[in-house]
RNA sequence: GGGUGAUUAGCUCAGUUGGUUAGAGCAUCUCGUUUACACCGAGAGGGUCAGGGGUUCGAAUCCCUUAUCACCCACCA
């Protein structure tokens, strides 16, 4: 049934009952046939939705419309991403409780608050609770966030199948993460070491290597003087004299010549009297300082470095709180009176420890000259507001090819496999594998996470053995080593000499995250049935969409994963998404204040116009937040409801009660006249050409040229044909045949539709639902590309057409005459050979543009065509 | 310091392997229209393609160089 009015006002929700009700966006498992599968980032739940999300889950959406509407079975899900510091905070505030590794497991378990925020809490005012209350709680939480953000996918029109979901933090996810690791364990592939990392004073963890950033942070030269032993001074700059006490040599460049002579000699440290050590390696620069160096336990990763390529001792004075710690059985490398000031400096933080060690060497007269106020690049945790140490502890790995060239080789080779759209974004990926400096470092000192699924042995003596983990068989996975024991053990042997103890470390978010495509291409949570024929369906997937700035974590970790375990890459294309950029051309985050909500836009807007102005901007570039994209997009929604309507009111009853499918076969056999025929070879071309936009994945040109196609079909055919197809007559004037022209509107209504129905999935399926009973977006019309009605008759004949209703309508417009205006005759220049092309239409021209007299063509031998003269009407 | 991308009309952006007079939308101005669409239509004005140099019959497009912006990596002496 046609609509009175056409809008595009209130259609939304009836459609999503509908889509729901129908499953329309069903993966078809049980169907064979070409799939095309989906790798979809879950957001993180603990942070609101912002326009960004709109714009990078848009493009995503319109890539899985396309390739259903092409014939592919779409397998897209959605997952949530609930693992990691930004769900434990967030959990934490709410419920008002900490969790503790040490507490025990309570069933039932109920929180003290509930949307509290926990901050107003003092510290003995949390609950602890154990680990695996905590997780339930945190799933609780993220169920609740979820629905929030499953509304407003929904409401935005994304074609996700929601049978298909999964949290980070669910059972499956964690019997993944486990199982993964356990085979890279077995493998090899996973190891554990304890050595020297960067550590996170406020967050009390490892932190990796991708989670670094490098931040301005303010400092201070401090000039102090080592001595010889001849009584001479050797001058090094630092910036961290609390670590004095930590220093184990002092190391210039090999090709020093101030140096050179030292090398091999010792110095002893002011303060402390340490005999150290001078030495050469290549990692010291001349240029920097005094251009020799205080190398401590740590101070920096060049530190590290030369520790290990030197040998030299572990002299650690700060722990892992940041502050120095030492008591009276440690640092023995220190004697005397100066050890006694070492220990007044316990427990003391850096800063403080710092203006105590400068008023000393003050006091012996070790500084010299003036302390210089710098400004120094120096790593932070990205989620973390202080400067990260370094302190030794044991940490779970995996191999990266940080420290192995082969490996590191073959992942290049798995990035030149993997199609980057847009491809420039390969490069960061090479700079990314081919910077890398260690393995990736996944264990982590936190609580919310997947735990290692390891124990360990405590020997007779009490000494754990940590070289031989206790590993649960795989079928028993998830597990919480906190809660389960391992095999022919039980719980009364927990923590005992002769026992085991749990690990407690839980993975790294990423080592979860970078198995998305294992975890959602595993079915058995939602069927009960085994997993291995799904996987082999729809691994490798076909597309990853994320966007540019976790290449170096999410996409790398995953294309690590994929490689060790399956030997493939883990899917065939990766789409990068830009930014959004506010007006001012910075970057939206939250912390910035600058964040636009969605859900007011989208009901200002409505959906459609909104995905117009992401499906606007093309991937891999940054776009700045624009409200006039969405007033112009629900222009062409509104549009397109209302051309919908006035092809259909023309059409005969029995036409519209036959729908679309039938419709379609039948129309094409009507289309006579030449200018009908015309049209819709030019409209051919133009699917033709979206369609292989769409497959490069370049959507913004699909809709380009869809668009533009669009507008010239209302303003020029749509025009030239009406009055025909009204079965008008005009003086002087044959009329053409106004079945042709009813058919030629309906085919390529029908075909516009298809073509838009990704970018305005809620008007094209609007106006389909007024005759049809399915929905248009798994419409099987357009699987392969149309063939245009006439293979004689080219596009030539339409382009002319509307250059000549262009060129009088300036002429009127010029004269400020209406349209309407009748027209006697106009003559106009033009080539011999574009008078013949012209002589089909020149019906739909003169009525199209009431010239009542006649079109009289003067010939030129020039291609332009010109309006000569022109006489009204009396 | 190394790298990536960008710079085209007042604004937001197209411009396919080099090929007539560089395009679109918004905004501005003019005019029109109420039986598909006033959430409308037609039309006009507006650009030294960031600057400089080069290759070429011909450059927005290729090369070199400079500048500006954004981002990534490295940088704790």
């Amino acid at each position: 049934m046609l609509p009175e009015k056409a809008t595009v006002d209130g259609i939304e929700q009836p459609i999503l009952e509908r889509w729901s009700a129908d499953d329309v966006y069903a993966y078809k498992r049980e169907v064979s046939g070409e799939i095309y599968s989906i790798d979809t980032p879950p957001p993180t739940v603990s942070g609101s939705l912002h326009v960004g999300h709109i714009f990078s889950y848009t493009h995503t959406d319109l890539i899985a419309r396309y390739k259903r509407l092409r014939g592919f079975n779409v397998f897209y899900p959605m997952g949530f991403d609930d693992n990691g510091l930004p769900t434990e905070r967030r959990v934490q505030n709410y419920y008002g409780v900490r969790p503790d590794i040490t507490k025990s497991y309570i069933s039932n378990y109920k929180p003290p608050f509930t949307g509290t925020d926990g901050k107003n809490l003092k510290a003995n005012e949390y609950d602890s609770i154990s680990r695996a209350n905590f997780i339930e709680l945190c799933e609780k939480l993220s169920k609740e966030d979820e629905a929030q953000f499953k509304e407003l996918w929904m409401r935005l029109g994304l074609s996700v199948d929601w049978k298909y979901t999964y949290q980070t933090i669910d059972k499956r996810s964690r019997r993944i993460a486990q199982k993964m690791f356990l085979r890279h364990l077995s493998a090899g592939l996973a190891y554990q070491m304890e050595s020297p990392g960067l550590w996170d004073v406020s967050f009390q963890t490892a932190v990796a290597q991708a989670e670094l950033e490098a931040r301005e942070y303010p400092g201070f030269y401090h000039s102090v003087a080592f001595t010889s032993t001849d009584g001479s001074t050797v001058e090094i700059e630092t910036t961290r004299p609390e670590l004095l006490a930590s220093c184990v040599a002092l190391i210039a460049h090999p090709d020093d010549e101030r140096y050179q002579k030292l090398f091999g000699t010792t110095v002893t440290s002011p303060i402390f009297g340490v005999e150290v050590p001078i030495l050469a390696h290549e990692a010291a620069q001349m240029d920097k300082g005094a251009g020799i160096a205080m190398c401590c336990t740590f101070g920096d990763l060049t530190d590290v470095q030369w520790w290990r390529d030197l040998k030299l001792p572990t002299r650690s004075v700060i722990g892992r709180s940041g502050r120095i710690e030492v008591d009276e059985n440690s640092a023995a490398w220190i004697t005397g009176d100066a050890r006694n000031f070492l220990l007044k400096l316990n427990g003391k933080t850096a800063f403080s420890a710092r203006s105590m060690i400068v008023e000393e060497l003050k006091a012996v007269g070790a500084l010299r000259g003036e302390i210089v106020p710098t400004k120094r690049m120096t790593n932070f945790y990205e989620k973390g507001d202080k400067p990260l140490e370094i302190v030794t502890s044991r940490q779970w790995y995996i191999k990266n090819g940080g420290n192995n060239d082969e490996l590191r080789k073959e992942l290049v080779k798995r990035g030149e496999e993997l199609n980057f759209v847009p491809s420039f974004m390969r490069t960061r990926y090479d700079n990314w594998v081919l910077g890398l400096s260690s393995d990736w470092l996944v264990s982590r000192q936190r609580f919310f996470g997947v735990a290692f699924p390891l124990w360990y042995r405590i020997r007779k003596d009490g000494v754990i053995d940590y070289d031989k983990p206790l590993v649960p068989d795989e079928n028993a996975l998830p597990i919480d080593p906190l809660i389960d024991t391992p095999a022919g053990m039980d719980e009364s042997m927990r923590d005992i000499p002769g026992g085991f103890t749990a690990e407690k470390d839980v993975m790294d978010t990423w080592a979860t995250s970078s198995l998305t495509p294992h975890i959602a291409c595993g079915f058995e949570e939602h069927t009960g049935q085994t997993t291995h024929a799904d996987f082999e369906q729809l691994f490798p997937m076909s597309l990853r969409p994320q966007g540019q700035d976790i290449i170096r974590t999410w996409l790398f970790s995953t294309v690590l994963r994929a490689h060790h375990e399956n030997n493939s890459l883990p899917w065939k294309n990766a789409a990068i998404s830009g930014w959004i950029l506010d007006p001012d051309r910075k970057k939206m985050s939250k912390s910035k204040g600058n964040v636009v909500t969605p859900m007011h836009l989208l009901e200002i807007y409505g959906s459609d116009a909104l995905r117009y102005w992401a499906a606007s901007a093309r991937l891999g570039v940054d776009s700045a937040f624009d409200e006039g994209q969405m007033k112009i997009g629900r222009r062409l929604a509104m549009k397109f409801v209302n051309l919908a309507k006035f092809v259909l009111s023309m059409q005969p009853t029995h036409v519209l009660e036959q729908g679309a499918q039938e419709a379609f076969k039948n129309a094409f056999s009507g289309i006579t006249e030449v200018v009908d025929k015309s049209m819709l070879a030019n409209l051919c071309e133009v699917q033709r050409n979206a369609f292989e936009a769409f497959d490069n994945y370049n959507h913004a040109h699909a809709l380009e040229i869809t668009e533009s196609f669009f507008w010239s079909f209302c303003d020029d055919f749509v025009e030239l044909v009406k009055k025909r197809a009204y079965g008008e007559q005009q003086e002087n004037v044959q009329t053409g045949s106004s079945i042709s022209a009813e058919n030629a509107l309906l085919v390529a209504l029908i075909l516009q539709s298809h073509l838009l129905a990704p970018f305005i999935p809620f008007a094209t399926e609007e106006a389909w639902s007024w005759w049809n009973t399915g929905s248009i977006h798994i419409s099987t019309m357009i699987h392969k590309p149309t063939a245009q009605p006439d293979a004689s008759v080219d596009g030539e004949l339409f382009k002319l057409v509307s250059l000549v209703l262009q060129l009088v309508r300036r002429i009127k417009s010029e004269q400020k005459l209406s349209m309407k205006t009748p027209l006697k005759t106009v003559r106009l220049s033009i080539s011999s050979k574009n008078i013949e092309l012209l002589k089909p239409a020149l019906n739909d021209l003169c009525m199209a543009l009431n010239v009542v007299g006649k079109l009289e063509f003067v010939e030129s031998t020039s291609s332009e065509i010109e309006v000569l003269d022109f006489e009204l009407a009396q």
